[in-house]
DNA sequence: CTCCTCCTCCCCCGCGCGGGGGACCCGGTT
DNA sequence: AACCGGGTCCCCCGCGCGGGGGAGGAGGAG
């Protein structure tokens, strides 16, 4: 019994090219396309399809409210992906609420696409790599507040970070501690390493937040 | 080709229920197990799995500290599945931020949890459905306006601060707010004009010693 | 009308940053 | 004895950042 997808994005092209892709997929098959929010509707009562691969930005309803109407009418029977090119937290988490069922870039994988798909279809919720990535990042600044402790620094971890949060660069601390720059650089390191920071700047936020700078 | 999967957790019982489980499925092949973080490194250094099912709350070194570990040795060898009962905020968040690939519940159906480890076997993120809307539940809006703590700042000057102290890269800040990079990089020029600062670091800390961001 | 601020976007360029290696010493465990 | 974690120092490399410059449009104030 293969899957029953509808495409709705405004551009043809895209609606051609995921065609392609999809019906060489032997368990999938496209029942319908549409090329605004509204005809997405229509389409989705006529087809009853399994999964809608949703773009956002569309003219006459974009794919968000489209995606809550279609929600709204049954939460469950036509789960919804939300498909666009750009990487945009904002659309991320407003197509979540709206109850879409998953999110991924148009330029991932056709694999992957595929995958997203038949997961979908299962009812599980999914987020792609790099989109699930950001979500925690914006997230991570009002986690610990209040309790939530930094993992186990060192002693000289901790040292450089109290110096990192006090906006000192990695030659200053050097300057400051008596160290190479390379030995300081090697505690940063670690200090990201242990609170899920990419950057210097994340990890004096996680400082903050954590009442690092406080205590 | 068949899935190599390598079980964590400080309980047998959990451990050898579900190598029950999984080994029904003919794709997955279980090839080791480990009851706590530390074995769990030993373990997959020797066994090199696909994907780890990791448990979070262990003696001697917790699933965080491990995958964390993990990930640092190789970012995308062994993908980690975090397991647990709770149905902890914290924990997910943490565990993501450490670089684990998915995260679920014990007690979601076999189906759901054998379909998770494909998933994340192919290289592909995944939070099941109630964690998900959770993440967006807590990812409440810091649209917030008014209030303006460093009353020089213009609108959108206020606007980028905001982002830039919670962690995100220009390019990031770009896609939120619908702008190129090059505006974004114009605002937070003078942004660290206004503020004295140095690198979005001192800004950021300057955010907070202000009060602009607990405002 | 002009003037000015704010917002938007573009170029080039130097440099600090962070990741990848590796190396050595020391002290405590095993 | 071998081992390991913490601390120190070194290399290379890619890239994001921040500064320099310029430019156009919208809107309010004079």
């Amino acid at each position: 019994m293969s899957l029953r997808l509808l495409l709705v994005d405004d551009d043809v092209l895209v609606r051609s090219g995921l065609r392609v892709i999809l019906e060489s997929e032997p368990d999938l098959t496209v029942v319908g396309d549409a090329g605004t929010g509204r005809e997405a509707l229509d389409a989705a009562a006529r087809t009853d399809p399994d999964v809608v691969l949703m773009d956002v930005r569309m003219p006459d309803m974009d794919g968000i409210a489209a995606t809550a109407e279609l929600v709204a009418r049954d939460p469950r029977r036509p789960r919804v992906l939300v498909l666009t090119t750009f990487e945009d937290d904002d659309y991320l988490f407003r197509s979540l609420q709206a109850g879409a069922s998953g999110f991924a870039l148009k330029r991932s994988d056709p694999d992957e696409l595929v995958d997203a798909i038949r997961v979908v279809a299962r009812g599980t919720s999914l987020v792609l790599p790099d989109l699930t990535r950001r979500l925690i990042a914006s997230h991570a600044p009002s986690r610990a507040r209040g309790a939530a402790a930094l993992p186990e620094l060192t002693g000289r971890e901790a040292d450089v970070l109290r110096l990192v949060a006090g906006g000192l660069s990695n030659a200053e601390i050097a300057g400051r501690m008596h160290l190479s720059r390379e030995t300081v650089k090697t505690h940063v390191s670690g200090v990201l390493l242990k609170l899920g920071a990419r950057d210097r700047t994340q990890a004096v936020i996680a400082a903050y937040e954590s009442g690092f700078m406080t205590a």
